[in-house]
DNA sequence: GCAATTATTTCAAACGTTTGAAATGTAGTT
DNA sequence: AACTACATTTCAAACGTTTGAAATAATTGC
């Protein structure tokens, strides 16, 4: 359609001025005339003029751009996380890419390297679940760029911002609560051992027992990677010995939950209607369930991304030093269903 | 950390030479000797040096970037979509942006402005339920920019490309297939009636009775939009005459769906375990439910939306005249479980 | 030893925007 | 008429990159 792009350039040409004046007229400069204004902003609107985004973040040195890395989208976690995070960034006037590694190490790299191009004012990022080396993610902040970690991060790295849930404080919580309901042989379905906070989880569970006075039984500890054979057999192992049988279970994600009550069911195990379940998650799919697990452990993904967002933000604004990190703890919320 | 930023000129003066043979070195110009071309390439690794994406976009007045914009990314349809659009994207070199509009149309415009002014090279879209006018998007085409919209689109509008999936096929095919199973009295539970494909759906299921000699009775059919109430309500007509009562039912969408199993199962029904249904879907979580459809209709969102991308990418290479406007349907395909 | 080639490097302009400093215009005072 | 004091506009450089044309250096042939 129109072969001569619309640039300041060319209003100016139209309008007979400077382009300064055309652009301080758009930003709206208080030297320039009001008048000019009106016929400058008359103008743009009339032919269009779009300002070129890459111009001015070559000029500006910023991009108002967030970047985020996380392993995928299939996930709700992910997907609702982002909500929290675009809506407040694009409160501020930020924008934001997505990234997918699909929990590969080698599109990680890729993707940090293509938001790095792109200058991202800041990254927010979930890593892959095999992520050992972090020198794809250091070049950020080796370029002031800050990098907020949320939900999966290096464990062991204490250098570095983290927005986490609390998921200590989330199993602790539904252990608490199968107790209250005299549950004394509380099954703990864990999940992969590499992703950092399985092990939080896990002292959830132990605390919550300790602090009640239940005893800990090791034949009631299994873990899964998300294999279904995996889990199958996890569960085979837990409910193993009649003379320590379990009466609720907790799990370390729902879609693994409901593989345990898929299996559990299948056996025609003898206290299946007795069995009280809660699992990490909070799908809405639970209410298509015959059996649903008797509560969630909802992990506020909306919350965790908005305060990783807001971290981030500060970061960039320089509220917080960059190099003075930060940890902030999300909490979970118990949803009992029915 | 790092105070001055590594650009060309910085190289170029570290290596004592000019900006631009620094620029050829790095790509590769023949006319660079061997030798200088190593050095370059030493020292950039070396300092991290990380091309400006702004200046070369600003450059070469394109962004290799893809706009998509869609309602939300919570619906698997959508997330799975994306996935094939990213990875053909990756392939050539392409980056990708994905904005939510929520349905709503105020932010479908604000994203449009903003992969405007960020000059996409092009834009798929799914617009949201309320988009009647499209000014917004039309920008897009003014500027040369290429807009494919998928899935969701304006259906009257032939002006316009389009990747669909080939949802008229695909009901057919649910419908034909009941039929084959012996049923007569098949129900039909709609969508909201502004989606535009509501439509096709519908005629593929009318032509299935059609053609194979069923009689169709208006007293089978009912639209819900995805409201819970809405749906039961329309499943109650539909399940309102003894006289003349569903066997079998197909549906817009799964969760719909699962919220007529549920619905049927809570009042009891007569026939709860003979009655089959379909839907438009195929969610993992089908494995998780004790009452799961007969059949699912794949919609295969990862073709989809790699025909969107491969569309796209012809029209920004100019292989396909941006007015000669395209239709590519992707066939659904029916999932048979258990 | 010098012109003719060829290889290699540098110059300079351009992309579209922002912004402090300089220039110009206008009105008010004396 | 000359001066000040503003109001308004324009100049010019900068951001980091690309690239054809021009300049320079190295090599060859005679």
């Amino acid at each position: 359609m129109n072969n001569t792009p619309v640039t300041l350039k060319f209003l100016a040409e139209k309008l007979k001025m400077s382009v300064s004046t055309v652009s301080k007229a758009l930003n709206n400069y208080p030297t320039i005339n009001e008048y000019t204004k009106k016929r400058v902003q008359e103008m743009a609107r009339d032919l269009h003029f779009t300002p070129n985004k890459s111009a001015i973040n070559l000029k500006e040195k910023k991009s108002r751009i967030i970047g985020i890395i996380l392993p995928n989208l299939l996930d709700h976690f992910f997907t609702r996380s982002i909500y929290g995070v675009e809506q407040f960034a694009t409160q501020n006037g930020y924008n934001v890419i997505i990234s997918q590694s699909h929990d590969d190490l080698e599109k990680e790299i890729q993707s940090a390297n293509m938001l790095l191009r792109s200058r991202v004012d800041g990254l927010i990022v979930a890593i892959s679940k095999n992520t050992q080396d972090f020198a794809h993610l250091d070049q950020f902040e080796n370029m002031g760029i800050p990098v907020v970690y949320y939900t999966r991060n290096p464990s062991f790295n204490l250098s570095c911002h983290k927005v986490l849930g609390n998921t200590f404080q989330g199993c602790y919580q539904a252990a608490k609560f199968l107790i209250d309901r005299g549950h004394k042989k509380i099954a703990y379905l864990g999940g992969p051992k590499m992703i950092n906070f399985t092990h939080d989880r896990f002292n959830g569970y132990i605390n919550a027992l300790k602090d009640n006075q239940v005893p800990f039984s090791s034949e009631l500890v299994a873990y899964t990677d998300f294999d279904k054979e995996n889990t199958v057999s996890a569960i085979q192992h837990l409910f193993a010995n009649p003379a320590n049988m379990p009466t609720a279970l907790v799990a370390f994600k729902e879609p693994i939950l409901f593989d345990a009550i898929k299996y559990l069911r299948s056996i025609n195990h003898p206290n299946f209607n007795e069995i009280e379940c809660i699992g990490f998650g909070n799908t809405s799919f639970i209410s298509y369930l015959d059996s649903p697990p008797i509560a969630s452990i909802e992990e506020n993904p909306e919350s965790v991304g908005e305060n990783a967002i807001k971290l981030l933000l500060q970061l960039i604004n320089k509220e917080i030093d960059i190099q003075n990190y930060q940890k902030v703890m999300v909490d979970c919320k118990l949803i009992v269903h029915g």
